[in-house]
RNA sequence: GCCCUGGUAGUAUAGCGGCCUAGUAUGCGGCGCUGUCACCGCCGUGACCCGGGUUCAAAUCCCGGCCAGGGCGCCA
């Protein structure tokens, strides 16, 4: 069918209403709600920007009125001042086409005239986004991308993008996807740890956003096993120079979103540091340990974003820049307990890196590829990974990680 | 990998040995209503996850499976 009529009136998005106002228009949609009273019918029809309400008369409104809902239809009519409680201008419609019926008995209710559970609406994750709060994550999230890469961009930094099929592990430790690679034992990638460290040494400053994997059989709120990471690396910079960016990133996300009409809160001064040794005075902890949910969550419960800084060389991985001979330069971004990023200040010099892998228990043989690369002239460099679907769980207040991806991949959901 | 909780119409829930011929809301179908706005009123439709067991009797108790939610660990 011709989406462009010759005869069609002007087509007009939800929200351009109030500036058409005793104009002849057209207008595409779902139907998301219906109100018949006799003969007379409302149709609160929803567009991907908002909602209003269209008035049906006399035959129209019989037509109207057994419209299944979440059908697509076209309507034309007049703008007009509507005495509605909630909307202040309506359609008055004299033509009504419908584009295609939705099934009468539908998975969920995108009205949420009752609410359905998380699993209900990712399994019908389309109908679900007809929910304007589920459609503003990802909204909100699409935005936040843009922010970020304008950021990033604007502050010298190059996009470059790495491998995600990898020959062997990039870090050790996590456990990796296998894939067959034409036969040959392949990786997905964890993270691209590595190659941003490589690309400083001609690039200067990189920044990567995509997607990572790991095999982790995970059962948390905070965890999937594809997830999407925005990585920093920059050369001739330390701990401090990429916390400092990272900061004033978070605080840009804030404020341009306020720019853009969202809700977000203010934030105010500047995230307050801690040393990991601060914080197991605090907590009990003994050095060395790992600081668990519990500790974590307890410490953060009345912080917001806050970094701890300064772990244990033990607790990081092995490109990870000694601080004398226990403590790392290193430095993870928390929001209350939830950690966001980690980063800090790498080994730039091939005889430690080497030794650092071998104190890991990895074998520098396997590293070779990369290992070369520190003899060419390596600058000092330091960055850090965003958990950004973490980060976006802080954005909108969702406390289930899946609130905010569109089809999470977690243990025992590989679909839709 | 370990641990806890739960699975009742399309959706969300009540019931937790016999009062269940399984209640309610919403959806869906029908009827009435010309200004609703979570419209309203009346009528109807539709469900105990699967397989064993205990018992005179199981939606309800026990075991196994499958599915789901959450905690720990791992980390982003």
């Amino acid at each position: 069918m011709s989406l462009k009529k010759e005869s069609s009136p002007k087509r007009v998005q939800s929200p351009e209403l109030g500036e058409n106002e005793g104009k002849y228009v057209e207008l595409h949609g779902w139907v998301h709600d219906i109100r018949i009273l006799g003969k007379l019918t409302f149709l609160i029809i929803g567009d991907p920007y908002g909602y209003y309400q269209a008035v049906l008369k006399g035959e129209l409104a019989k037509k109207g009125s057994s419209i299944p809902r979440q059908s697509y239809v076209i309507l034309r009519g007049n703008v007009v001042k509507s005495v509605s409680k909630i909307n202040p201008y309506e359609v008055q419609v004299n033509y009504i086409e419908i584009v295609n019926e939705a099934d009468t008995v539908l998975p969920l209710d995108p009205a949420s005239k009752v609410q359905s559970e998380l699993m209900t609406r990712i399994n019908n994750r389309p109908l679900d986004l007809r929910d304007s709060e589920e459609r503003k994550i990802f909204l909100m999230r699409a935005d936040v991308l843009h922010i970020i890469r304008d950021f990033l961009t604007q502050n010298g930094f190059v996009e470059v993008d790495t491998p995600k099929i990898i020959a062997t592990a990039s870090e050790g430790g996590a456990e990796l996807f296998k894939v067959d690679y034409f036969g040959k034992p392949a990786y997905l990638a964890q993270s691209p740890q590595l190659y941003k460290e490589e690309l400083v040494l001609a690039l200067g400053k990189v920044f990567e956003i995509a997607h990572y994997f790991r095999a982790e059989k995970s059962n948390t709120v905070k965890h999937l096993n594809e997830f999407t990471s925005v990585d920093i690396e920059s050369a001739m910079m330390g701990k401090f120079d990429v916390m400092k960016i990272l900061e004033e990133l978070i605080k840009h996300i804030y404020s341009s979103l306020k720019a853009k009409g969202y809700q977000v809160n203010e934030l105010k001064g500047n995230f307050p540091i801690y040393t990991y040794e601060q914080v197991c005075d605090s907590t009990g902890v003994n050095f060395g340990e790992d600081l668990s949910s519990e500790v974590l969550n307890e410490f953060g419960k009345d912080k917001e974003f806050y970094f701890i800084i300064d772990w244990p060389l033990s607790l990081k991985p092995f490109y990870t820049m000694p601080k004398g001979e226990k403590l790392s330069e290193s430095f993870d971004l928390m929001y209350k307990g939830l950690e966001l990023a980690s980063g800090g200040q790498r080994i730039h010099k091939y005889d430690l890196l080497v030794e650092r892998l071998k104190a890991n228990n990895l074998n520098p043989e396997s590293f070779a590829e990369h290992l070369k690369v520190y003899r060419w002239g390596m600058p000092v460099h330091s960055g850090w990974g965003l958990g950004f679907d973490r980060l976006m769980m802080v954005l909108t207040g969702r406390n289930n990680i899946r609130e905010v991806v569109l089809y999470p991949r977690d243990s025992r959901h590989l679909a839709p």
